[in-house]
DNA sequence: CGGATGTCAGTCGGACTGATATAA
DNA sequence: CTTATATCAGTCTGACTGACATCC
């Protein structure tokens, strides 16, 4: 019925998507204290990780429209989270980049996630610890491959 | 500085955390064809995964206020994906359950995630596959810790 | 001129707070 | 009477489409 990749004997990829989906949604339902939307938080995040962007790149990335991203980034700026600048090279363009401020809330996000995360690893056995550790590579490989899509 | 964990020298939770928000960031990337907003995915998510629930357990597992949770099940009901039927022991109470049709959404969002992962597995090395694969049994066990919470 | 980038204007879905009805 | 569950009413944020100015 699902056979349908040779990988299929070391790892069941059905299991794994469901595996992800959990920790998304975990993630998703630890409270922002900050009162910001689920948008706004995806773009301080992408910012944070890639580097300045244009508003039109932010558009592809964050699957919104442009007049959003406009909108968005007004309000970002407004609080004080991003700093816009012209593009250098291309004088229709503005770069768009995160403040400390910015970058201060991204990084409490990761924090509390990892705690998160790491009140299940603590429940978990030694062996099944070593077995994720021995994976994170491998995982991290797969999402630097993913991510910059 | 980060050293307060005995797991430390086998996992790197700050990476393995990174590593799920990349993905979670992959998930919520896909577009999805049906214009449903992130919430009632959600929901649907929940509904299949936990089976039929009150409105009020829905406000607490999706963050969300009662009156929303009230107009976001009768658009879902309007639509024909979900199901209200009067709880039989508290007359209080609905129960919400997901339709055929709900479900079946959920089903192909599912597959649309596994294809996305699968195309980064098949990149991956035999040794890499199975690193991930025998670490697969040990993420299910946090997924089912973290998920019914 | 045609294509890309960003903004302005108007509209609307979907969330919130506060108040209300019904049943435990 | 108090608490829990759900809904109604009104408001507001944040998204969209369409039109437009500016620069490559």
């Amino acid at each position: 019925m699902t056979s349908k990749s040779p990988a299929d004997d070391s790892l069941d990829i059905d299991d794994f998507t469901t595996v992800v989906e959990t920790f998304a949604g975990i993630f998703i339902r630890l409270p922002s204290v900050e009162k910001l939307s689920f948008t706004t938080l995806s773009v301080l995040h992408t910012l944070t990780h890639d580097g300045p962007k244009r508003l039109s790149e932010l558009t592809a990335t964050e699957q919104v429209s442009q007049p959003a991203v406009t909108q968005l980034v007004a309000r970002l700026e407004r609080d004080g989270l991003v700093e816009r600048r012209p593009d250098p090279g291309d004088r229709r363009a503005v770069l768009v980049r995160v403040t400390a401020a910015g970058a201060r809330i991204v990084r409490t996000r990761h924090r509390d996630r990892v705690a998160q995360l790491a009140l299940l690893i603590d429940q978990l056995t030694p062996e099944e610890r070593s077995a994720v550790g021995a994976a994170l590579p491998a995982l991290m490989r797969m999402a630097a491959l993913g991510g910059h899509s």
